[in-house]
DNA sequence: TGCATTTTATGATTAAAATCATAAAACAAG
DNA sequence: CTTGTTTTATGATTTTAATCATAAAATGCA
């Protein structure tokens, strides 16, 4: 997003985070502004009885928790390393003061926002009114345009867990390997032991 | 918001819609930039079996629909007007140019889709993994912070209908009636001659 | 290499919201 | 004022995904 000389010229650390390392939580106030270097983020919330609902994942290259930082609002989920990441951080001055300075950046901004939005109306409709079948398809093929998907002979391999699949869509565990075998069958999908190809 | 000064400058025009009208449909294009002058305008995606989902609901100086336009990307919902209204149309070039020679408009933008995710980010939690009573008082309760409900003497007015919200949580008008009754019965908001406050 | 954990898997049962049916009250339009 | 439509309401029934229980396979790591 931002570039790395862009970055450091205004003052970004580096800072590693080893798995399942939280990078800031839900409720707290926002005071930078984060950009992955290296490893993978997701952004989840969890309900009173443990359930987790992710909002995003993120990768190399890509920023994350900057609507609450607009805001100054509390931040609504927790940023967690999937696995282990180093992270630009930006103090929040330090950004407004490289945006205001920077207008080609805010142009950027707002086209990853926009992204983001994109995807969230999307999958917010899916998870409301679409069925388990049609929810994980779309979260399948959104994967493939716009996470990491890699293409090899048998299609795009999906590379999320069933559990991550239903924390992305509001389904149980149980109910995305039911549905993955009945989309299997229909055609939709490839199982190549265990793995998810489409 | 972008001020009628500068919107008019770069050659807005004003265009009326009655209520029912579609501003957009999903599926086309995006050609330009809308911002309600007047009236209320709601955007929504309709499921194979004609079930609603209703993205969000925007009100007299809030612009809409901007997410597909930066990314060239197709409408992912319809924009239709709740009531008559009144909506400036800017085309796309001359917003673009509008951006560029006032990067504190781009500011603003940010701000409005930040505040915009932030929104989805809570109700996609919600809808995911929340009962019916927690998802309905969340939506309340963001409401009253962000669209315009009035308060009088027996608290905020939630002037939304049953229906509108259930649309807005993924649930059934059924379930938002019984819902909302046992919400009052708990204390958490009053029904006035079927009106609900809080 | 062995052991603990995670991931995938499957069957049986349950619970919760959707669906179906029906109607009264409120509101809008002519 | 009358009539048609929308909104709110309630009871009975059904459906579907969640839950519960259990286990094999795969993976991670000490």
């Amino acid at each position: 997003m931002i570039t790395v000389e862009l970055i450091e010229k205004y003052g970004a650390i580096k800072k590693t985070f080893d798995k399942n390392d939280l990078v800031f939580e839900e409720g707290n106030l926002p005071l930078n502004y984060y950009q992955i270097i290296s490893g993978e983020i997701k952004m989840s919330n969890y309900n009173d009885d443990g359930r987790e609902f992710i909002q995003g994942i993120f990768y190399s290259g890509q920023s994350f928790g900057e609507p609450p930082l607009f805001l100054n609002q509390k931040y609504p989920a927790n940023a967690i390393a999937v696995e282990n990441a180093e992270i630009f951080i930006l103090p929040k001055e330090n950004f407004m003061k490289l945006l205001e300075e920077n207008p080609k950046v805010s142009i950027k901004i707002i086209e990853n926002l926009a992204q983001r939005l994109y995807y969230k109306s999307v999958m917010a409709a899916e998870i409301s009114t679409q069925e388990p079948e049609h929810r994980v398809l779309k979260l399948i093929d959104h994967g493939i345009a716009y996470f990491n998907f890699q293409k090899d002979q048998n299609g795009y391999l999906i590379n999320f867990t069933r559990q991550q699949i239903g924390d992305l869509t509001g389904l149980r565990v149980e109910t995305v390997i039911r549905t993955i075998k009945t989309l299997e069958k229909k055609g939709e999908l490839k199982i190549i032991n265990r793995k998810v190809y489409r």
